[in-house]
RNA sequence: CGGGGUGUAGCGCAGUCCGGUUAGCGCGCCACGUUCGGGACGUGGAGGUCGGAAGUUCGAAUCUUCUCACCCCGACCA
């Protein structure tokens, strides 16, 4: 094996590859285009798996989970939404040795299967509004798949709730998003533009697509999460009618919204270096590593003293540690191994440290090397790694910030796209218009934003007055 | 599906053009010893149906035909 991986500078694609496999968050699985995520990499997943969870049962959903494998028929309920998943399914056509009477297909999304259920649970407004998550695999036939970031399985949350009134579906969709977007600023230490999807890029089904686009280290952008407001499309499309206060019949209205394990490979691509990984604290698996540093038992003993010190410290606190206590691979060995798995906080105790009661602590983030008495580590802990938060989060927006550019004219809008980086602009434009600046710059537009910078300006395109400010990227 | 590439030890590769005893190298792995503060070293060792099938030949990793798989770039997508 290799020792470093390939520089960004050189390949960022293949930088991504080497870091994904180096750091053990994935590997290549026998079946193509599936990946095994390794158990380093599911512990990240975890991370984020936890913080929605609690934040979803905040919000007064609750967690359910509906079967795999859905009729085929189902699929061909909303025209648009099979329209849309038809080419990327995988169906399955026989079981127990005979050919099924119905294809079932693996579920690329829930939508269907779960609203043929809400028909049977929902009668009265009192059955409303329905608020259920699940936590899935999903199976998309992608023609090409990169390691999390698109793969032909893959986990995911998918949110799907019914509502008595448009407007409370269109508040719930507008509320997921928004603790999507937390998850990524305060968790993930990565900024995103929040913002509408335009018809073109919308979820098939949906009336309004809301998105979170994060910019990569190689400045191209990534969908992070989304939620869609459904109207009443799959309420018409399943049949699903509920009784009013007023004794009318309606059809209910509905959102559903979702991420997946797409977002540990952003994690990957927005913060890690050409060392490997670098991870938040937050979401790190362990948030320090400590690494004992000795020739001999004499040694051994007063190293490990320290050693027990801290990690009892690191109990107390909740702080999340690993003792790399290995005895087959040298001090530089272990370094450059939780550098390359993005460990946010290293602690070296040596034979000299010990005899000082001190320890060496490194930040991945900044390389930043010192020495701290242990007693002053242990009261700085909890602090050092939230600045390591902050700081990770305030470079990735420094970042962001540095490479979004607003332009007026499309001659500026190529140039920004060919340099790499987010064009921020006003849009009046038609669908396609957006095409057609797709095929020239393989741009497109990621999300209509939410918080402008500037409340009006003028299209790029056509030179009309709006109010709408839409960034375009290329995407992954 | 279009274009490009690769299949030889766990990983990365050489050997293939121009067929010739026992198929090599580096890393990793195992054992022992010396090491241990930025990817340690020595000695010994284990590990291969050369992607698969058929053919040519006295003889095939090497030549021919067919086939399978994977990777990269495009179109599609969270």
């Amino acid at each position: 094996m290799s020792k470093g991986v390939t520089p960004r500078s050189k390949d960022y694609s293949k930088w991504y590859t080497d870091v994904v496999q180096k750091a053990e968050l994935a590997d290549y699985s026998p079946v193509k285009g599936c990946m095994v995520i390794r158990p380093y990499g599911y512990a990240l997943w975890e991370q984020i798996r936890d913080f929605l969870d609690k934040k979803f049962k905040e919000t007064g959903h609750v967690n359910a989970y509906f079967p795999m494998l859905i009729p085929e028929s189902f699929l061909q309920k909303e025209a648009e939404h099979v329209k849309g998943f038809a080419p990327e399914l995988a169906v399955v056509t026989h079981g127990g040795g005979k050919k099924l009477e119905e294809p079932l297909v693996i579920r690329p999304t829930s939508e269907t299967i779960i609203w043929a259920m809400y028909k049977k649970w929902i009668n009265s407004y009192r059955d409303l509004p329905l608020l259920i998550n699940q936590w899935a695999n999903v199976v998309r036939w992608e023609m090409r798949t990169r390691l999390f970031l698109r793969t032909t399985e893959f986990l995911w949350q998918e949110g799907h709730t019914a509502h008595a009134t448009a407007q409370e579906a269109e508040e719930e969709a507008h509320r997921m998003i928004h603790v999507y977007q937390q998850l990524c600023e305060e968790v993930l230490a990565i900024p995103v533009y929040v913002g509408k999807k335009t018809d073109n890029e919308k979820f098939a089904g949906a009336e309004n697509t809301y998105t979170i686009e994060a910019m990569m280290g190689d400045k191209r952008a990534l969908q992070a999460g989304t939620s869609h407001y459904l109207g009443q499309n799959f309420a018409k499309a399943f049949d699903v009618k509920f009784q009013s206060e007023e004794n009318t019949l309606e059809y209910v209205y509905a959102s559903s919204w979702g991420v997946s394990t797409r977002l540990v490979g952003a994690v990957v691509m927005a913060h890690g270096d050409d060392q490997g990984l670098i991870l938040p604290p937050q979401i790190a698996p362990y948030q320090c590593v400590i690494v004992p540093i000795y020739k001999n038992n004499t040694q051994k003993e007063k190293v490990f003293s320290c050693v027990q010190t801290l990690e009892k410290a690191f109990k107390e606190q909740h702080i999340r540690y690993f003792t790399d206590n290995r005895e087959t691979v040298s001090a530089g060995f272990k370094f450059n191994d939780w550098e390359m798995k993005g460990v946010p906080l290293r602690v070296e105790i040596g034979p000299k440290d010990a005899d000082k009661n001190g320890v060496i602590c490194v930040r991945r983030d900044t390389g930043e090397k010192y020495f701290q008495s242990i007693d002053s580590f242990i009261a700085s802990c909890k602090n050092t790694l939230k600045d390591i938060q902050d700081s990770i989060f305030q470079s990735r927006l420094t970042f962001r910030e540095n490479n979004t550019f607003d332009v007026s004219t499309y001659d500026e809008l190529k140039t920004v796209i060919d340099n790499g980086g987010f064009a921020r602009t006003f849009w009046a434009g038609t669908s396609e218009m957006e095409n057609q600046i797709q095929e020239e710059t393989k741009a497109t537009i990621r999300c209509i934003l939410f918080d402008n910078t500037e409340e009006s300006g003028h299209c790029v395109i056509t030179g009309k007055p709006s109010i709408t400010q839409v960034i375009f990227a290329k995407a992954y």
